[in-house]
DNA sequence: CATGGATACAACCATATGGTTGTATCCGAG
DNA sequence: CTCGGATACAACCATATGGTTGTATCCATG
């Protein structure tokens, strides 16, 4: 499934950015869009270049984005694509929840004859 | 974080797990849990076995399990561990939006600012 | 316009992932 | 108890990921 958006942004790409917790931390220290990489890299263990990657692999997934500021270049966690990820996760939600109740009472149905 | 439930989930393996249209596609086509494995490959072009890597995955993630049926073992979808992914998904969301939320002026601020 | 801080990128390594084929085990049906 | 269908697992391959170090580029500042 492809969402449509500015830099059209692929599904895939965004769970698998989401599926890093240093990265789950870049993005939520990047809403503020007040840091560069170099300060963003202070806050963990691993090499500038290692954060760096980070940085490209959310970027590619389209959750955020870098724009220059003075001699820095900022990180700032695109927004839209935050609501659009979350969208996309709802819609996924609800194609679950729709087939779960759909399922309810056969599944109560099933669990009382087990008993 | 991690989130305990019958068996501790990992958010990393829940969002990498989700991060392949394949096993996304498992987990819908295992709601009602009731095909086994060979049936679940069926669906797919690839061969059984990567289907059986797959379905490891979503069950090393929580997302699934397999229980026996007769001679085959069906692979259902773990609702609990479903509704507590998506809850996962609502507690970043708000800290996202909490961020955002009080945010927001300063955003409006400077988006003046330069126009 | 030269310097240096910030960023980018390349090469390299170890391990994980996604796929293959082939073989082994398990267990219900007959 | 044997047979065969379903499942599991091992070995292998290609590529991706996450980390490292080192070097190159860029550009605002002084």
């Amino acid at each position: 499934m492809v969402v449509s958006m500015d830099t059209t942004f692929n599904v895939d790409h965004v769970f698998a950015a989401l599926a890093d917790a240093t990265r789950r931390d870049i993005v939520l220290r990047a809403l503020d869009g007040s840091e560069g990489v170099v300060e963003l890299a202070g806050h963990f263990q691993m090499s500038f270049a290692a954060v760096q990657k980070h940085v490209a692999v959310l970027e590619r997934a389209g959750l955020i984005s870098k724009e220059r500021s003075g001699r820095r270049k900022v990180v700032r966690t695109n927004m839209e694509a935050l609501r659009l990820a979350r969208g996309l996760l709802d819609e996924y939600e609800s194609l679950w929840r729709g087939r779960i109740d759909r399922m309810t009472d056969l599944i109560t149905l099933s669990k009382e004859t087990e008993a």
